[in-house]
DNA sequence: TGCCATGTTAAACT
DNA sequence: GAGTTTAACATGGC
């Protein structure tokens, strides 16, 4: 559940909740949950992975890390696993096994909101001048960076760096421009298709490297390897994409 | 049934 | 102290 574009989804599906007054609260989250109660709802953000209930006096921030996951309005009785639950005269969210904090600052001073890859303004050029300054960083790692991509994850760095046709261990710094001006502009663009995907449940069947064995283009087999600092799965294809030295 | 994964943070190390 | 590695958390699918 937890890449940006599936936190724009249930972003799309809270907006209901706006305005509305939490008439209770239950689960296990381990803050004051007893202080949500009686306080409306002032907006519903989000930023990257991380999805935001902005109340009168505070913000809940929710960040569903690997297993999170969420229902809206469900009718059967919520189970002990419930983290956070939020009843209104009419419905109720429930969310289970995320995290929840709450966020006394202002927002908007919190985050870049320009680094957001799903954001109306989003801006690729900062995205530009920010992997410029970490030249050595390899590139698998500078796109699961969430103060550069925020909201990118595993699936997409892997479909991204397909799309490019470029090697995950690649070094930044030796990327050429125009190299760089893809992988900025299908960080966004194949997040896109991904929400679209995703809304039509079939996310899955359009994926060209995450999870695959062979490659389309070459017919060779495709490398898995855990890449880069950040350690996570790298499917790719040693022919096809290119590494700059 | 054991292994693995769309993620992050804090503790434990060099 | 900085930078790194490791551990921890938690759930569902194969």
């Amino acid at each position: 559940m937890p890449e940006g574009p599936s936190i724009i989804i249930l972003k799309e599906a809270v907006q209901p909740f706006k305005g509305q007054t939490i008439q209770n609260a239950s689960g296990n989250a381990g803050v004051d949950i007893g202080s949500f109660k009686g306080q409306k709802i002032r907006d519903i953000r989000s930023w990257g992975k991380q999805f935001f209930i902005c109340l009168e006096k505070t913000t809940i921030r929710i960040h569903f890390l690997l297993f999170g996951s969420y229902s809206i309005n469900e009718q059967t009785k919520p189970d002990k696993s419930l983290r956070l639950g939020l009843h209104f005269s009419h419905g109720a969210l429930y969310f289970y096994s995320c995290s929840v904090r709450i966020i006394r600052e202002e927002l908007d001073a919190m985050y870049d909101w320009k680094a957001d890859v799903m954001s109306d303004i989003w801006d690729p050029s900062r995205a530009r001048e920010k992997l410029k300054a970490v030249p050595g960083t390899m590139v698998c790692d500078a796109l699961l960076d969430q103060e550069i991509f925020s909201g990118v994850g595993n699936i997409i760095k892997n479909e991204v760096l397909y799309r490019i046709m470029l090697h995950p261990e690649t070094i930044t710094g030796n990327i050429p421009s125009k190299k760089i001006t893809a992988l900025i502009r299908e960080a966004r663009n194949y997040s896109f298709d991904f929400l679209n995907w995703k809304k039509a449940f079939e996310l899955k069947k359009h994926w060209l490297a995450h999870n695959r064995k062979i490659c389309l283009r070459c017919n060779l087999p495709f490398i898995k390897k855990y890449c880069g600092k950040t350690h996570r799965r790298s499917f790719f294809c040693e022919n096809c994409q290119v590494k700059y030295n």
